[in-house]
DNA sequence: ATCATTAAAGTTAACGTTAACTTTAATAAT
DNA sequence: ATTATTAAAGTTAACGTTAACTTTAATGAT
């Protein structure tokens, strides 16, 4: 157990004061040239490493952010994730990571405990079900930004793609190239996206005068196996009738078109599959899979700047206006365009 | 800025001692049962939060524990990170994410600055290159567990997966099912799995009278686009010849079979196309082909328990033998074995 | 009744750093 | 020559918690 060394420590060495040591290490003008210069080279020379505790417990803020997504293997939220730990690694922050399994009760638990280490600001893409995570960072006032799901419009700062949009293009595209019969493999109700691409899908129906039918949409179809099943039952449910499937995500589509593939139907001749998400991955090595493309590194990259900015802002307003205090709400909603993303042996 | 609530609030409401509250938080025997009692709902009525940082300046030893791996885009790391996170979170620890992107520069400069945040231990993937990071943290006598790869065998802790033999029976499977032909796109050489791999590979070849031909090996062979390329240049090499290809990893190896797709050959009844890795995600859309399985969540979740094993080992070591300097090295090495994924449509 | 024991507190100091203030000595202004 | 100014330090206290030690008062043994 090398003791480490600590400010102290360089300080007797000199035979100066701790503080001095401070200011030469935060650039304070108090300290002249040479004695910055003789200071530095000390602690170089004794490889000097700052206690970030002891720093932290005087300003009261960290350099910590956590991240809380449904799950880190999801393609998608990888491809977030990257984005996130990208800019604040570039901003000095760190990442902490968690997994909430579309859970709102580990989400809960985890974000009572994220308190406790006085945590700079959260991103999440929260659970569905309940927001008492959110709730719970809101009441203690911790900057947060919800990623690619919202809670309540209009409330809570966010940053998303354009759902309904993106069930909008996704069907339209169907509709024009395959016809009227589209059905439409949704993830869990309760989040925002699985309502918004909903709404885009009935959009489109409208807009080309299909009625909507209720059986065409199948919930809860959240990953490989799902979609091989839901793919299956459709089948069945078509009957012979040509039809094509918009799913709510890549990951759902790779399941669906085994099935069918599984059952000599061609994809996309016979029957064509869309999938939400534009996982590069999958559109690389399953090319008769087309797309609705969302830019996963950007939302994230874009939701940890936004994260910084609000946390710089308000230590700012901190400083200015020592007795206000700091609204909650700074309202920032960033939201991105959907591409189409045609598959290419189309 | 709503004030957080510390133990000084509560002992001042309660008219008792900072240290009174601590013992009744620490369960200390001090504290008589109603008091305890009193203590313990009043902090709950208040919503007390724990100061991390004040806890940590005191005790010296943090719950952070920082994961850095190559990509966590890529599948494979993806499952490890999972198991990785699943462990630590279970044992009251935290989860820093960090990417070195293979570069060892980054790496450095990264363990640098995890130093000053008091981390408790450091599971790494390290970039290939120089152990400039790794040697950091044997200077300062941090606890690390490396995953997957090596530096030094019988050096360092470490988890890893038996990649000589995954190379081997790959390459039996190939050259038994497909014939002599065996090509190999191996990964970036100076890392221990391409080494080792290769190792399995020339292995196989001897025990069943093949010669290893330099030209069938090609390095540097790391995503899918490489993967793609370098099935064009062996095809071309091969001329017509029955073949087959051993990939470095299942990413690789969905790159290759797209190329060889596109050009009308079958897999694998044509070219059959074997991976490293068993990314179940791949093997299940992708029927046709075979994988060595790795363990990844199962590596990474050893690898956190052998880290937390170690750290608290050292605690207990520290507590009992003061003047007793802790071995930096626990010598724990932890070797997972291989098994044949074979394609169901083979 | 006296002294040892113990349960249940309280006091003090420390972890490493920094903010806010104070001191010292040199320089500049009159 | 005296005072104001300033550069370059130093001093003190505080962040929230806990370890180590001390005090207090009640209980028990003799």
């Amino acid at each position: 157990m090398p003791k480490r060394i600590t400010m102290k420590d360089i300080a007797q060495e000199l035979g100066v004061s701790v503080t001095t040591i401070s200011k030469a290490i935060n650039n304070h003008p108090d300290i002249s040239p040479a004695r910055r210069r003789q200071i530095q080279s000390l602690l170089a020379e004794r490889n000097y490493i700052p206690n970030y505790m002891a720093k932290n417990l005087r300003s009261a803020r960290t350099k910590f952010i956590s991240l809380i997504v449904s799950d880190n293997t999801n393609p998608y939220f990888a491809k977030v994730i990257k984005g996130v730990e990208t800019v604040l690694s570039r901003n000095g922050y760190y990442t902490l990571i968690f997994n909430n399994n579309e859970d709102p009760e580990k989400e809960f638990t985890l974000i009572r405990e994220l308190l406790s280490i006085n945590i700079a600001g959260v991103l999440i893409c929260p659970a569905g079900g309940s927001d008492k995570g959110i709730s719970l960072l809101r009441e203690n006032n911790i900057p947060y930004v919800l990623i690619t799901r919202y809670i309540e419009r209009d409330c809570d700062n966010y940053v998303l793609a354009d759902d309904e949009k993106a069930g909008y293009l996704g069907t339209k595209h169907l509709i024009e190239k395959h016809g009227e019969h589209v059905a439409f493999f949704n993830h869990l109700p309760g989040i925002s996206t699985t309502r918004d691409r909903l709404l885009g899908y009935q959009r489109a129906l409208k807009e080309h005068g299909i009625p909507f039918r209720e059986e065409y949409v199948l919930s809860n179809i959240c990953n490989q196996e799902d979609g091989c099943n839901a793919a299956r039952t459709m089948y069945g449910l078509m009957g012979g009738k040509h039809f094509s499937i918009l799913c709510y995500s890549d990951f759902v589509a790779t399941g669906a078109a085994l099935y069918l593939q599984e059952n000599g139907l061609a994809i996309p001749k016979d029957v064509a599959v869309m999938g939400i998400d534009g996982v590069e991955m999958f559109s690389y090595f399953y090319p008769g899979l087309s797309s609705i493309h969302l830019p996963k590194f950007e939302l994230g990259a874009k939701s940890a700047e936004v994260l910084v900015d609000i946390i710089n802002r308000r230590a700012q307003e901190e400083e200015e206006y020592p007795e206000l205090p700091a609204d909650p709400l700074e309202d920032v909603h960033i939201i991105f365009e959907p591409t189409l993303q045609e598959s290419g042996t189309t």
